[in-house]
DNA sequence: TTTAAAACTATACGCGCGTAAAGTTTTTCC
DNA sequence: GGAAAAACTTTACGCGCGTATAGTTTTAAA
């Protein structure tokens, strides 16, 4: 409030008492001034709203304190949610995180790639866009900048890799679903985007092998990011043809769930376990919209939380490591089974 | 590909056969160089891969070719449209698009715009929390930036606004419920984060008044961002007491409809327009999932391309004016009545 | 062809800060 | 209290680029 008009570090430092280059190391480490300067500098702060240049401090550091964030497809609540708690953690830990989505569309991720290289950030977050991705490109990104990938694991890119254990996924939506009542067929895209999708897939087939029954999948044409509206045309497909195979649904992911849902509304198929119930629906992801839908929808959540703590604490210990780790690591969280009304 | 490290600008000066400081002028604006220069550098861009640093360009010039994006909740799909027309806009028209979310939190917008500042952008299109807004702070900070503000009108503040004509969307729908029914209902939240839903209970209440029919408004509680959850418990609420006055509700927007229908499922409730059914509701926004609602949504859409290109175009506008506008200007475009199953 | 305007080159300085080196003061610890 | 260690100050240079000036070449117009 009081004074006004620091132009510099260099007035900065004469109106607090403290020379520049002390002024300096504070703002690259307030940890790193006796405790007596921080205040004094910090006091000084207050009293001027002095801020230093963020690009006279970007040009002479090799590394700076940006972390860019990268996520498939913003418009998809489920990735919002996580690039928020990513944000936050980058905050709080006194990084600056710049947010970027590829929107599905490969050449935005390349293009994306390319500009934050530029910035010369600490570090890099990266949910890739999965089968589309110009692997090519990544791998030359994860070359020259640390970068933890998540969600969406591409073999050997990246220094790690923190997401879900599809595994699981299936396994306690099947156990459930078989456990109650009967075996679903498995729905999904016939060309998924995200190779989550194909670890999906396959988990269901071996759990069903496992189980002693057939499995069956219906599969859905479609190849781009609008899932509920494939899962609506396919599923409508579906039911304006044979319908589905026997009285339960498992559903590849949310989205292409709520699409479903909606088509069997359509249609008049009555979902749920209770009885007079023509389907049971069960899906994967726990989407922020998974318990407005008609009915509420059983799903296997993912550990948001969980995933964004171990994303940002590996991605710090990437740095401190110097930006290399030794091997790559994966780390896979387990789904918590949502039971709602859909199953 | 074919050489390599070219270490700065000096250096691509040289390999380019150009001198510097037209090599810089280049960069500042490839169409202030002759035709025939800026196909040499373009090559020599090609074959060198060189691009200035970001931060020694930006160091220096009082404008710099950021532009920053903000919205309130960027976990809401809407929103998350929104940005991504506004980010390939500015894209398109050579500007370093940088995105920011609220969060629905007001101290998280007051910082993200001290943030901005020192990125010294060219422009800043904002669209604000709205009520719980720091006006001061919002205020101080576009007299600094040129900002042009969207979806959230905050009077005399910006140097331009750019949203949707609340009246049109409440005239649209009420006009419609009427003539094919009766006249609706008015639910929202008590205390609503953002003006427009203040508007639109402003033009609920004098339409109705036209039509000679008596408004009735439902509030809810809940006021953070969490409408869907609002607009459930407050369904569910009012389901288990009085219920609804009459057989048609307005909802104050799309997310408290979800909400609202979620409730309405769980209870039994049938909702559309056809014979046997109980309650008739009809919403605005079109949200990108309200067409995957049970039923589908009756809404009222807004123009979003309208709106991302006139927001975008009053920017440019803005920053070749040299960021004052002599007087504010508002522009506002009107609903366009999207008609589903739910009324 | 002449001529002025436009576009370029060469040179130079400054931006705000990182950072290194050498010397000085303060703190810590036995 | 005296030592070393830690933290500081002073001085100085460099980062990569914007940009101003003056002089030269190219282009377009007459």
């Amino acid at each position: 409030m009081g004074g006004s008009k620091i132009r510099n570090m260099e007035e900065f430092a004469g109106v607090s008492g403290i020379s520049r280059p002390t002024v300096s190391k504070y703002f690259n480490d307030p940890n790193s001034v006796r405790q007596s300067t921080r205040e004094r500098i910090e006091a000084a702060i207050e009293k001027y709203d002095y801020r230093p240049n963020i690009f006279a401090m970007n040009q002479n550091r090799q590394l700076t304190k940006n972390v860019g964030i990268v996520v498939p497809y913003l418009a998809d609540p489920f990735f919002a949610e996580i690039a928020r708690n990513l944000e936050r953690r980058c905050i709080d830990a006194g990084f600056s995180p710049i947010l970027f989505s590829s929107h599905g569309v490969p050449d935005y991720e390349t293009d994306i790639l390319d500009g934050l290289r530029s910035l010369k950030p600490a570090g890099v977050l990266l949910a890739p866009l999965g089968r589309s991705s110009n692997r090519l490109k990544i791998e030359e990104f994860c070359a020259a900048v640390p970068t933890v990938l998540f969600d969406s694991n591409i073999q050997g890119i990246g220094e790690a890799f923190v997401g879900s254990d599809n595994f699981s996924f299936v396994s306690q939506t099947v156990d459930y679903l078989v456990r109650t009542g009967e075996p679903p067929c498995f729905f999904e895209m016939r060309t998924p985007a995200n190779p989550n999708a194909n670890k999906r897939r396959l988990a269901y087939l071996e759990i069903m092998k496992k189980a002693g029954a057939e499995p069956r999948i219906v599969k859905v044409e479609g190849k781009d990011w609008s899932f509920e509206e494939i899962g609506r045309q396919g599923a409508l497909r579906v039911l304006e043809a044979e319908g589905f195979p026997g009285n339960t649904v498992l559903c590849s992911n949310d989205r292409l769930a709520i699409g479903l849902l909606s088509a069997c509304y359509e249609k008049g198929i009555r979902i749920g376990r209770q009885e007079g119930c023509d389907l049971r629906v069960a899906s994967m992801d726990d989407h922020p919209f998974s318990r407005f839908t008609c009915p509420s929808l059983t799903t296997a959540a993912h550990d948001y939380d969980a995933v964004a703590n171990k994303t940002f604490s590996t991605l710090i210990e990437l740095i401190e490591a110097g930006g290399r780790f030794s091997k790559r690591t994966e780390t896979l969280y387990s789904a918590r089974l949502v039971l709602r009304s859909s199953a």
